[in-house]
DNA sequence: TCTTTATTGTAACATTTTGTTACAATAGTA
DNA sequence: TACTATTGTAACAAAATGTTACAATAAAGA
């Protein structure tokens, strides 16, 4: 299910019963990040969500979604799975955020249908990013994933299969470079890493590997202020 | 886009726009092969398909429709993508097959509108599936996946990143095991790793490897009636 | 019965990858 | 100038994988 996406009238020209929801992950202070929006009448939080145009791809009313939320373009974003039980249906909190925005629809309104929902998940640099919340939501901010607040049906099961997803993929695509700014120094992405993967790893190892792939470019030196050796940043160099 | 489900008439009952398509693999004579429906009228092949009852859980109704065309329960079954490019939507085969069928349908038709299709596959016993058609195609057999005939809309696509996802998650998951009957040799589940990664494998390297995960189970030898040894049969442990 | 043939199971060694420990380099502090 | 904390990397160990070789053996042929 999902939040009410731009311009979206009685559902016509959109999907019926389909929407996009997407697990907008940032790396800030150590810590992966999710982005969520705030419904202050209902108390719960959920996922930025949207609906597809009848004449528009999926990937694409899913990349101008992340888009409106965050501000950002070429984002990484990729789908992940799509959540099609039929136990995810349940009209309450949406009624509740309608009612509370002074609509009182009829209960065959089309939000409040059963809805299967596509899941995407974006990686972006928490540094560039800016949050921006929907026509019907109180806030839009990011949240740590291990202290995540209530969300609304099932949206803390998509964030934890997309974590899932994003874990498979962190070597094999190498998605963990998206989370962070263009420079970075081998600790900080050891660090997206030992978060992502949920357990600490090796430093002369990771290292090694790293240098091995011939995938970083070494930028500079970057002087921490700190009472030690400057680190290297590095690049990542696009095949 | 898919073939007609069981029952349905004129899309009551059932998610708008939503289909299942499946890819279901086999493997004999060292070779994968998928199940294919043909439809005469058009001369194009398609995966088999299937929609989703307005009360049903998306899995139950791909497992469902698997089992309708292979007679088989307990498959392995997974969702691996949904396809949602605007492009797929192309009403023409489908409305040649239904024209050919007697119905000259009307252009608003449900079954003429842009779908949005949720991709599985499925690896089965060759050996134990019964091919079944539905009710309006033709026939349903097995086809060489090197050697595909002409498919309907998308339907090639779905099939190269069904095959994508099964090569991925071979070793990972150990998926490999679910196109073998319950006894097979080693040199039989070596083609079936090689045959889906499209390599060849060292031998004494994959029994090693194989034998040293601890999930195979010997069960006796097996007389091939050939002038060498005789291989072992294993079977696969389930934790 | 004995030899031949083709294939299997596995040992042995080589190579590559990963885990572990150690240490020199160095930016700032005392 | 010594001290501290962290970085970059070398060196060795252990594990995984690649490669070669060979004994075991079921059936065919002499």
């Amino acid at each position: 299910m999902s939040k009410q996406g731009d311009g979206a009238k009685e559902g016509e020209g959109f999907m019926a019963g389909l929407a996009i929801d997407a697990v907008i992950f940032g790396f800030h202070d150590r810590q992966l990040k999710v982005l969520l929006l705030e419904y202050k009448s209902t108390g719960l939080f959920a996922l930025p969500g949207g609906f597809i145009k009848d004449t528009e791809d999926v990937d694409d009313a899913a990349k101008k979604m992340v888009t409106r939320r965050t501000g950002l373009h070429d984002i990484f974003l990729e789908q992940f799975y799509t959540f099609g039980d039929y136990s995810r249906f349940d009209p309450e909190p949406m009624r509740a955020i309608m009612s509370a925005k002074g609509t009182m629809p009829p209960s065959d309104h089309w939000l409040l249908q059963r809805f299967i929902t596509i899941g995407y998940y974006a990686l972006v640099d928490f540094t560039q990013a800016i949050p921006t919340p929907d026509e019907i939501s109180d806030s839009c901010k990011w949240y740590q994933l291990d202290a995540l607040p209530v969300l609304m049906q099932d949206h803390a099961l998509i964030i934890k299969k997309a974590l899932e997803t994003l874990q498979v993929s962190l070597d094999q695509k190498l998605t963990g470079f998206n989370l962070l700014p263009e420079q970075f120094t081998m600790g900080e992405l050891q660090s997206v890493y030992e978060t992502i993967l949920g357990k600490t790893l090796i430093r002369a190892a990771f290292q090694r590997k790293m240098l091995s792939l011939d995938i970083l470019e070494l930028v500079a030196k970057k002087m921490t202020g700190k009472a030690h050796k400057a680190p290297y940043l590095y690049r990542f160099v696009k095949k």
